[in-house]
DNA sequence: ACTCCATGCTAAAGCGCATTAGTTCATGAC
DNA sequence: GTCATGAACTAATGCGCTTTAGCATGGAGT
């Protein structure tokens, strides 16, 4: 039975290179108080000895915990169905690694969980900032990180006019996405394809970029006046997506378009079809908001709303980063995702 | 702009009342050495001002990091394919919040960069233990993690009969996947539904439980005197596993039924399948490793190999916990998955 | 009566680092 | 030759907690 190896610390350090510990500091620092021949000898001698400085004691002397937090709140239930998170996270996690940070990560059922857990990291020390994502409406969390001064990171942002009317905090950056701007582009295709009746399937209500896409769609339709177009809210699962999608095309008037508001839903609903006997794009056209792996697994191929999932979460880490470097916060609109179509809305592609 | 609220101390709590540091750290920490008045009123006094241990503070001490950590190494490309991971996830934070264990996560390019990262952790004092996943042949690992003192919990562990030979390391433990049992049920349903050409379109070559699965296959094949059996491998994505689909169903005598390593390259499979206007389950029979929405949302439904991942995620967070409790190092076989036949291989299922 | 020993508590040290306040020593100004 | 100055470094303190050692107090044992 082997005995770990120790880990190394400054004292170590000082001790091989001669010099203080506080001469060590400086030169692994970067700070002035050292010969440069001395940084250049205690640095050889960190190297060597594999030194890393122990993020516990740098928290404790005030340098912050070197580490963010990111707290999914999904019922369990409608957990696991979506990948954006997993891309979402690994394009954080390139800037991250780069400042040596680590992500804290953690799943719970609700938000009133989630603000359990901020207030937790908090008076554990345990973070420096979060990534926030699922803004909702009259959503608590912003100012309850305002009131820790916890910095964060709203990521699919709220509503300009919401938080115009609200507070703004000084440590809480939004990055928000181009919801309408998408919904128009979906409504433009399907327009032009000659759709008339559209239906969307939504997501959660509460959630702000719902809010958002069903006004948008709704604005989209008037703009170019339609009437037959409504959205349907669900909760982003495989069953609801189906059962909407059920309940939607047993009614009068069906729709001859659906616009799902995650892959997921569209293959449900795109397996609803196959079971009703439905074309796919004949009788009914299908988009999706998010392309993945699934979109493309199809047959058909399902039109979907393209984005960089990853670049979306190296936008956001970058924006907590620099609140993190004592910038001040900012309110970015993202790029617009582009509509990619294949097969569920256009006949000739695959 | 508000002064955001100082963390309450140990030295709050102590001066509120009336009594030591030390005595404050005995009452909170269940150690002997108050009596159980002064207990009750401590308690009382660091409920009342919201206090709660500095965890910075605590690794310094020396009480460890209240933090496991967990590294994916996935080229960008295949990840977010799998749901698995975030259901695993869900079903380790569980077991996690129980005892405020918070959880690291990082996704990396490989598994160089995967030990860096361990490297990096145990340096900076980062974590208690870790859990492994998507464990390999000659697993550099397990050496390098027993070597640095790091308890670890190996999801989907290493073959017995290569860890036998291999060195036993006393604190990483073992949660293996019963691949054989489970291989060995799809033969059996494949084979009673008259199946005899059945291919495997595999993972990563690399990992453990490919291999475990592929040599599972063969066994039952030889155990039944099929021939005409073979495993293919591939990177998990859809792209690869629809490209192996195609060859296999172009070359002479093609599989009358082929088993997918996952869900992602199953849903692909299927579409090929309609691409070349075969009859799913009439012209050919697909199996997926691993169930998730996707298998259900297909239409026809895909047979799957169901398992409760979110409590295989429990089960290997507890086992990390006893490991971090000082229990020794376990070996334990999860429970065999079960195979749900829907309309991919049955006829008249849905 | 005395020691002996729990009991309930306080004082102090230490974990690894950053930081502030010295200390020493050469250099340059005058 | 003296004195101020700044560079290069050391000593000491604190972050919040755990832990060990120490210190009274009072009751049991002989």
């Amino acid at each position: 039975m082997r005995r770990p190896a120790r880990r190394p610390t400054m004292k170590d350090i000082a001790r091989r290179a001669g010099v203080s510990e506080s001469a060590v500091s400086f030169a692994l620092n970067d700070r002035p108080g050292v010969s440069p021949a001395t940084r250049e000898r205690v640095r050889r001698v960190a190297e060597q000895l594999g030194w890393q400085p122990s993020t516990a004691a740098r928290a404790l002397s005030g340098e912050g915990a070197a580490t963010v937090g990111l707290v999914l709140a999904r019922p369990a239930r409608t957990l696991g169905v979506e990948s954006f998170f997993l891309r979402l996270v690994s394009g954080v996690q390139e800037v991250l690694a780069e400042r040596r940070l680590g992500l804290l990560f953690q799943v719970v059922e609700d938000v009133a969980a989630e603000c359990e857990v901020y207030r937790r990291w908090w008076a554990e020390h345990r973070v420096d900032g979060l990534l926030v994502v699922d803004p909702r409406h009259d959503d608590p969390r912003p100012g309850l990180l305002d009131s820790l001064g916890l910095p964060a990171v709203i990521i699919g942002g709220l509503e300009p006019a919401l938080s115009d009317g609200a507070v703004e905090y000084p440590a809480i950056s939004q990055l928000r996405t181009d919801d309408a701007g998408a919904m128009a582009s979906i409504v433009d295709h399907l327009f032009q394809l000659g759709h008339r009746r559209i239906v969307h399937i939504a997501g959660l209500p509460e959630l702000a970029h719902t809010q958002r896409r069903t006004h948008s769609l709704r604005a989209a339709a008037n703009a170019r006046g339609l009437t037959e177009v409504r959205s349907v809210s669900t909760d982003y699962s495989d069953t609801e997506g189906a059962a909407a999608t059920r309940a939607v095309l047993a009614g009068e008037r069906p729709p001859t378009a659906i616009v799902y508001d995650n892959d997921v839903m569209a293959v449900a609903g795109l397996a609803v079809a196959a079971e009703r006997g439905l074309a796919v794009p004949g009788d009914l056209a299908i988009v999706a908001w998010d392309d993945s792996v699934l979109c493309r697994s199809t047959h058909p191929g399902l039109t979907a709303l393209v984005r960089d999932t990853s670049a979306f979460g190296r936008r956001a880490a970058t924006a907590l980063l620099a609140l993190l470097d004592g910038g001040s916060a900012v309110h970015v609109l993202d790029e617009r995702p582009r509509l990619t179509p294949r097969g569920s809305t256009v006949r000739d592609a695959r």
